[in-house]
DNA sequence: AATACATAAGTGATTACTTACTCAACGGCA
DNA sequence: TGCCGTTGAGTAAGTAATCACTTATGTATT
């Protein structure tokens, strides 16, 4: 990887977070990182082509993430580690997951489905818990996170901390 | 109003909510309405004036529904019509509330905080039941009923009318 | 000499928008 | 009634700018 070939991905990232994806153009990438345009279609062979290289730098921390509470056998810790997830995503990532959420709404075909061991995890945690509906009580959850998450992308959402311990505590987790 | 004219807002409607505002080019929009570029340019002076009308069309719709919640006595009931919200929405405004949805990720200065006087009048109800943190309460349902709405708008949600259902009854209204 | 990195200057297609022009409908007036 | 002048709806054919992408070529390192 030369230093070249790393600014183009990540001056991309900020632009396709900040702007989207269609609205960013390869010489806008291009200016941004300090290089000549045809530098990407080499590197990347196409627009798309850098795109996905970008969201396969950012694959590893989704999987460490979800592993990290699909893995957990104590269903408290599974039900806590889920409402804390878009609470601890660090201010370097924020583009990575802004990103991720666009392109939920800009690309017709992309469907992520990596939420499904998680809905499966939560499930079984509150199953072990004696709730009843486990399934519609993960469901709602995992809306609920979605809500959370995208608002605090967007910047919409001041009393976060506040937010946060309000949720451990009503789930008493 | 002309025929051509109102030709133009719906397809306009119909490309930017499935396609999203930067992707559709009025030349595409023209062709779905039968109808030479110019035209588009000549009622609507450019593309921002597009999108434009067809929000304005759509402002009395988001008015209602929220006057609606705003303006009921009963605590209950405004809890309950908040939780009917996504739930209610006819087929055939899915493409308007689509691209609401789309626009504010797409657009960069596209504020809405219609929801600040919902977000006043939920945490009076829950204030009047006697519930604890009554603002923190209403900013969990509202960021909730957002994650459900968009859920529904990309056609994630299966079981719909069970999940309504179960969120009445866990807030007993 | 070979190879990978890098660029300048293109390509045709598409973009939002404009120009110059019809054509039908209308109201006032002799 | 008959004619004129204005106006708004509508279009075909442009415009310069920008789009994603290519080609030909140069340069530095091994």
């Amino acid at each position: 990887m030369t230093d070249k070939k790393e600014n183009i991905l990540l001056s991309a990232l900020q632009l396709f977070a900040s702007d989207g994806f269609n609205a960013t153009s390869t010489s806008k990438v291009a200016k941004q990182a300090g290089v000549s345009e045809g530098l990407i279609f080499r590197h990347f062979e196409n627009k798309e082509g850098l795109l996905k290289a970008i969201l396969a730098m950012g694959e590893s921390k989704i999987k460490d993430l979800f592993a990290e509470i699909v893995l957990e056998t104590e269903p408290k810790l599974v039900i806590r580690k889920t409402i804390s997830l878009p609470f601890q995503v660090k201010e370097e990532d924020y583009d990575f997951w802004r990103l991720q959420f666009k392109l939920k709404w800009e690309l017709k075909n992309y469907v992520s489905q990596k939420m499904d061991p998680l809905e499966m995890a939560l499930s079984n945690a509150f199953k072990k818990l004696q709730k009843p509906k486990p399934e519609l009580e993960s469901k709602k959850l995992l809306l609920l996170v979605d809500g959370i998450s995208s608002a605090l992308l967007k910047g919409d959402l001041k009393n976060k901390e506040e937010l946060h311990q309000f949720l451990l505590n009503k789930y008493e987790v």
